[in-house]
DNA sequence: ACATCATTCAAGTTATTTATTGAATGTTAG
DNA sequence: CTAACATTCAATAAATAACTTGAATGATGT
């Protein structure tokens, strides 16, 4: 203990806000809250190189935000807990309270048309029961094999359009997608109502739905 | 709208993280949570300079973890609301979890004493209404100045040897400091135990405590 | 044992961040 | 208006972090 203790102290605390601190790292957090994965599919989906994925998912290890294990010639990352969440969910919750610059992107996503209020997953979850809702998972096909919310529809942001015209126009419709930092779910919610329809945003994506307790149906692997 | 929404919003979310990533940023918040303060006297109380501690606290208020108004010639920086505390502390707990290395440097603080499990701040308030209790806060004078728990003696970690002997060994004794990055409480605690004192540690420090709506004392200014 | 595959390590380059210094800004008091 | 003061800005050097490339490690299957 060369230096004094606090100085250690919030050198480590500080670690695990640096882990938070680079757009990369925060993707992979987004991508390994989907689900786990090895280094390879984490950096096809986040479109790191292989080596650089490596080296961020290191740090994040470091941080205690994830851990790894190994499955034969795989190493597979996944959140250490719920707290990773927490913390993901915060850092958005503060950046959209205080930056303007936030405000201004999230409305150039619904480009006109007025966003309304996110849907809570309570609300959803009573919703679903009664079956007087359309779900629509927007993330890509196999985030949606690795889990989603029962009934839910898989659907592409590109496909929407073509879909559009085949919804119900009475039925409330709730889009979701990967949770705090992911924005398909807006740009469909604002291109359904383009179409006159009645959409809404969940609260949250999967990850949340699934740290809530909620039922997720999985395609067998 | 250059570059991709998506990369844009994650680089706005990093920010905040990126405000949490310095050591000197998380002292300066720590020193904020205690009250408002203007940048020459958190500059005395973290030893940066008033330039180098400015230049941070214009990072945390970018990231909107605090706030500031100007009072005459001052500045004032205050913490923007209690979403600050959250992040400060989920950091510190997920550093706790899992870094060894804070584990390690924590139970040095204690030098052999084994540390007892710290006290709810909801315990500590039933026992205050009880009065069997001796409440040691062991911050700066100044800072408890600023507000303290109504009942707490303040006491430096200097003069705690003197006033161990007079301590009632049969009264449990509970000491609190700054929060949840500050050392002080730990290290009275395990002076206090050597000296054959019950003494344990509160959850949390003052800022926590106020932040749950708890009465605090301060000195007219 | 050998070849193969997934991941990590190591070294070098580029880009960011930090701390320091001195000047500039904005506010109050005389 | 001017002087005094607190803070911020600007420019620099030093320290750190990010990304790339190619080699090394570790596990699996033949």
């Amino acid at each position: 203990m060369s230096i004094s203790p606090k100085a250690a102290l919030l050198e480590e605390y500080a670690l695990v806000g640096r882990a938070l601190s680079a757009p990369a790292r925060l993707m992979l957090l987004e991508q390994i809250a989907q689900g786990e994965r090895g280094v390879e599919a984490l950096a096809d989906k986040t479109g790191l190189t292989i080596a650089n994925a490596s080296q961020h998912l290191q740090q994040l290890r470091r941080a205690g935000l994830v851990t790894s294990r190994r499955d034969g010639k795989s190493v597979i990352y996944r959140l250490s807990d719920a707290k990773t969440l927490v913390l993901m969910d915060l850092l958005r919750v503060v950046a959209e309270r205080n930056l303007a610059q936030v405000e201004r992107i999230l409305r150039g996503l619904s480009e006109g048309a007025d966003a309304p209020e996110p849907v809570s997953r309570d609300d959803l979850a009573a919703r679903l029961s009664e079956g007087t809702v359309t779900i629509l998972d927007v993330r890509p096909a196999d985030e949606f094999a690795l889990g989603h919310i029962p009934g839910a529809r898989n659907v592409s942001l590109g496909e929407l359009e073509r879909i559009a015209v085949t919804l119900d126009a009475g039925t409330e419709i709730i889009a979701y997608c990967r949770g705090p930092y992911c924005i398909y779910a807006h740009q469909a919610v604002a291109a359904l109502r383009r179409h006159g329809l009645n959409a809404r945003r969940l609260e949250g994506g999967l990850p949340e739905w699934r740290e809530d307790g909620r039922p997720v149906l999985a395609d067998a692997q």
